[in-house]
DNA sequence: TGCGATTAAATCGTGTGCGATTTATATTCC
DNA sequence: GGAATATAAATCGCACACGATTTAATCGCA
């Protein structure tokens, strides 16, 4: 009996592909339990933190910070609008620009949120060191993937 | 200029769930690269690697080795189906049971695919050890994320 | 000035994921 | 044997995610 045995079972152990893909699910599973009560997915909540520490962003640079683009973020952007979350408005000066912005309703939720985060690390229950090297190592995993994509 | 300067800018940092959420999407768009030659997505070609493996599993054997269910396997594989690389067959003894089996061309693709995991780890280029090692750490991750969803 | 190239969002179609429900079959237990 | 229960898939509606295209505004440069 080795540690082997606490973990994954099935028949892609050691496929860092799979283990990815299979961490992502569980996550998701537990931000959805947990933002359920606030009405929010997990990719709106990100979103909510994002203007939370900057506000006014565009649709753009949210999507730097979030790693997609307008087709993935437009539609997700106005679902927010319409929860009365966040306001969209054309730059004045670049009419092409939306930027986004949180409305009162959407300041209050993204200070509220604030409580996710610890509640989270409560629940996985693993080293918190550990889990900092493990978020360093995936960002520069991520980034040869990234790096892999373009070429 | 730090190590940090190859890695994530935005304001995720040291977010694991951030890191992972990245990570998956950075995985899945390297995949769809390289799996679009075959037609495939990354869940299906999940689905084919594990019927190589072992032919004939059900549905919900399918759902325990990809941890997902029935409302998202059934039309991946329905859709496996239509493209003609699997049959689906009830049970005999249980006709509440969906037997999933590849067929002579699903065999052969299942076979063809055997090259994508060297051409994605050469694509990622680090440690071999390092990224078992992370597979790893991000199943017990993933164990554990799972246990608090079902608490 | 004006026109071609570039850029920012939005739109569209397809394929996951998932909560909730439904359908069909099997099991349990009286 | 038959009703209540349990189980396996399937179905439905919604929200990402993304390739491809479209629309609108700006930029570059002759």
């Amino acid at each position: 009996m080795t540690d082997a045995s606490q973990t994954a079972v099935g028949p892609f152990e050691g496929y860092l592909c799979f283990s990815v893909y299979a961490a992502g699910l569980a996550f998701n599973r537990l931000y959805k339990q947990v933002l359920d009560r606030f009405g929010l997915t997990y990719p709106q909540y990100l979103v909510l933190v994002a203007l939370r520490q900057r506000d006014g962003q565009t649709v753009s640079e949210l999507g730097d910070a979030l790693f997609l683009e307008s087709n993935t973020l437009t539609p997700l952007i106005k679902r927010l609008e319409a929860a009365g979350l966040v306001e969209r408005r054309r730059d004045t000066r670049d009419e092409r620009v939306v930027r986004v912005s949180l409305s009162e309703a959407g300041k209050a939720l993204a200070v509220d949120i604030a409580c996710v985060p610890p509640q989270i690390g409560e629940a996985i229950g693993m080293d918190h060191a550990r889990l900092g090297q493990m978020a360093q190592t995936l960002d520069e995993l991520a980034a040869g993937l990234r790096r892999a994509v373009r070429d």
